[in-house]
Parts: structure tokens; sequence; C-alpha cells
DNA sequence: CGGAACGTTGACATATATCAAAGGGAGTGG
DNA sequence: CCACTCCCTTTGATATATGTCAACGTTCCG
């Protein structure tokens, strides 16, 4: 268990001794496909780490849309922040596939926290982090259109996955629905912004897989 | 200078002569009102406090509208995540009015941080409520129409002020036109919004007064 | 074979942005 | 004290992007 969290940027670059105080802090837990791991609004008395699976944080309106927030995979921690602002989460959490998360337990790590300044430097970065995704994501909201986010979520992908050649292909990890829901849309809109960018012979979709014929016009449209 | 500091969440409950520390690490800066503190995108070598009068915190579009991230009031420090994320300035900075601020230098305030873990723990709950607030702002922009977020605005704003009574009278603290770019709109729609509350009874506008005339179904609206 | 997700497409409704114009208040200078 | 200007705000007409609703095709899987 305790492996696990080497890989996170949480924990990265500590020593076994010092890890071994958390194995109390923590505990395993298994979920389906589709289970809620927690609601917004429920109290924050943990915060959590992705063993396997893939977790997704939203939030939901009473109308039925959503916006995801993130999506946390393997080695990635989420919802460390509700422990110190209000207690209670902001967001809901579900798991996208089955999946085995660690809990970390509220009062033991704030007790592991002012013993360990390192960690709660490691922690102030992870939370900055956070806050530069989370204002790149209310840029896109409030300043560009469905189609811009989609180039520049593309753009990044390969980016991320280093792709470049000639027309590199891309497949898709998620949903569509879901890769709609974190572009701040819904799947019938984000299928005519793919298509769209189809008809410019920019991109070629088939089923997950899209093929980049037009990097640059694409780096363009992303505005970046 | 100092006695800013204690003003400040960050600094809260430290004794003088842990603050006489951190002196070496700031200067003062006077600006003009309209004057740029820094640009989206630029170097930060430093985070800031302001000492008086106020600073808007803002992304821009390449076609002119802006959104509005936060305004900081005296007190209330600004631009600390960038400083471990990124190292570059995720928005820009303006002054509003005349003001001072508190510019605390990068290297200095790190090596600070690493002998106060009680610093650090200050500074994990400060990007935690940041955090918090623009989740609450993404989800507002993606999930809720304009009038509900003008609502939740002025709900908001009562609760902070403790103006109950019978009919209270908010006095709005910024121009129309930068709350507009606060809710993520522009000065006309809001203004639509305002009058669309007046005649539904909802509010009375008198120039910056805005007499809440039912409480109740202002709080509905704002779905909360 | 049949059904359930998912994705796509079309027709339509709606919220918000854009553009243009006019009103109003505060400050300035004559 | 008046006239003038500047800036902010409001209002109207219009355009546009996106959401909504419904229908259909596909794939996958029991």
């Amino acid at each position: 268990m305790i492996q696990i969290l080497k890989k996170t940027k949480l924990f990265s670059g500590f020593e076994q001794s010092s890890l071994d105080e958390f194995e109390t802090a923590i505990s395993l837990k298994k979920v389906k496909k589709g289970e809620i791991i927690f609601y917004e609004k429920d109290i924050a008395g943990a915060f959590y780490i992705v063993s396997q699976g893939k977790v997704k944080i939203y939030k939901a309106s009473s109308e039925g849309k959503e916006q995801i927030l993130m999506i946390a995979n393997p080695g990635e921690s989420f919802a460390e922040a509700a422990m110190f602002a209000g207690g209670i989460f902001p967001a809901s959490a579900q798991a996208l596939t089955d999946s085995e998360i660690l809990c970390v337990n509220r009062d033991r790590f704030l007790g592991i926290l002012e013993r360990n300044p390192k960690i709660a430097i490691n922690l102030i970065a992870r939370l900055s982090e956070l806050l530069h995704k989370l204002n790149r994501l209310v840029e896109e909201l409030s300043l560009t259109d469905i189609t811009t986010r989609l180039a520049y979520y593309l753009i990044n992908e390969l980016e991320k996955r280093n792709l470049s050649g000639d027309q590199p292909i891309l497949e898709l990890t998620e949903k569509k629905s879901v890769l709609a829901s974190q572009l701040g849309t819904i799947p019938e809109t984000f299928s005519r912004s793919l298509a769209k960018l189809s008809k410019e012979k920019i991109i070629e979709v088939d089923g997950s897989s899209i093929k980049i014929l037009d990097y640059n016009k694409l780096l363009e449209i992303s505005g970046d």
C-alpha cells in the first residue's frame, strides 16, 4: 500500500521510514464503476489518492448538467483542499471504472503535517498546481468558445504524450461525453465541434482516434 | 510596514519577533490608479499584499473581454500560488485606486518558509481558501445563468456585511462594470439582470444602492 | 435476436454578446 | 451658475453560440 505513495507528487522524495508513519492514517477502499465516493457538501473527513482505476471530480447542477473539474488517475490525489477550507467537499466524486483508492484520515494527516514541514511544502506545491489548472479552466469557460477549448485540449494531449510526427494519431482516453463535460459542455455540442474541425480538414475523426492533419491551424485556433 | 502583516490571514497569530524576520523580504510599492502591477505570463519573482487601496486580478482575452478572478482589499494577499506553480503569473493585476502594496521577495520568502512550518500551514489554508473560491466560480460559470450569479452575489454581500433587517440596503462597493466582469459577463448584460430583478419586485435599484425587497425570493433564485 | 449505451445529426429555443444610441451624473472651466 | 465633456449606465435591435429535444445509427453484449 505504501508503495503507491512513492508514486504520488505529494509524497515523492520520501524515505521508507518517513512513509511508514503514514500507515496508521491510511485505509484502502475498493469501489465499483459508477459508485459515488462522496457527494458535494459531505463532511470532508479524509482526502484520497487513486491507487488503481479512474475517478471523476465534478459539479452537478439541479437541472442535470455537470462540469468535470478533474479526472484523477493512479498516483493522483484529490480533495486535499477540502480539509482546510470549510471542511466540506466542494464537489462530488464518482469512480469511472472499478477502482482502488487510499483514504487518508484528516486528523492523523494534520498531525503528521505539523511534524513534517517538507510534506507541507509538497502540499503547497500541489495546491498551487491545482490553482493553476482551475485558473485555466476559468479562463476557458469565460473567455473562449468550445472549438477553441477543444483545440487547446488536443494540443495539450499531444504534448503530454509526446506525440509529434507528421500526422500523429491521438487516442481519446475518455468517453466523448466525459470529455464534453470536462470542456464545460454537453455531448451534442462537443460532437459538433469535432465535426467542424473535421470539415475544415484540421483533424480526421474515426471513433475515438483523432488524426491531426494540420497541427499549425489547430495551434492557431487554440489561441496560444 | 510590519503592522500590515498582522492584519493578513497569512501572518495572523504571529509574534513581533517572528515577523521581524520578514522585514528583509519585503519592499513597499506605491501605484497609481489604473497602473499595471504585473501582466499575465510575467515571471513571478514576488507575491503581494495590499496595504492600502484596491487591486483587481483578471484574465483578458485577445478580443477585449475580461474576467476578474478576485478583488484584493487591504490586508489581502494575491499571486501567492504563482511562485510555486510554474513561476509565471497566471493572470494580470491592476490597481483600481491609488494603492500601496507590499512586495514579498520570492526566494527570501521560501527560505523563511522552510524554517517556519506554522507559516506553511497558514499558506496551505490560504491556498485552500482560494481553491474553494475558484471552485465556486467554475460552478457558476458553467452551470448557472447570470441572474442566478447576481442573486448569489447579493446574498453573499448581505451576509458578509451582516445586513439583515427588514428591507436592507446594500451599497455596491465597485463600479457596476467591475461587478459584471466578476460575474463573468459584460456591463450590458449585468444591467439587464438588475432590471429583471427590479421588474419582479425582488430588489429596488437606485444608482449604486440596492434595496432588498424580497430576500427569500432572492435566496431561491441564487439556488442555494 | 434484442436491448442498452453511446454518438451523431437536425430543427428549434434561448441566453448572452455585439453594436449603436441615448440618458444621466460628476467634475471642470468659463 | 451655466455649459460642456467625460465616463458610466441603460436600453433597444440584432447576431451568434450553445443548450434542448427528438430521432436515428452504431456497437457491444447478454
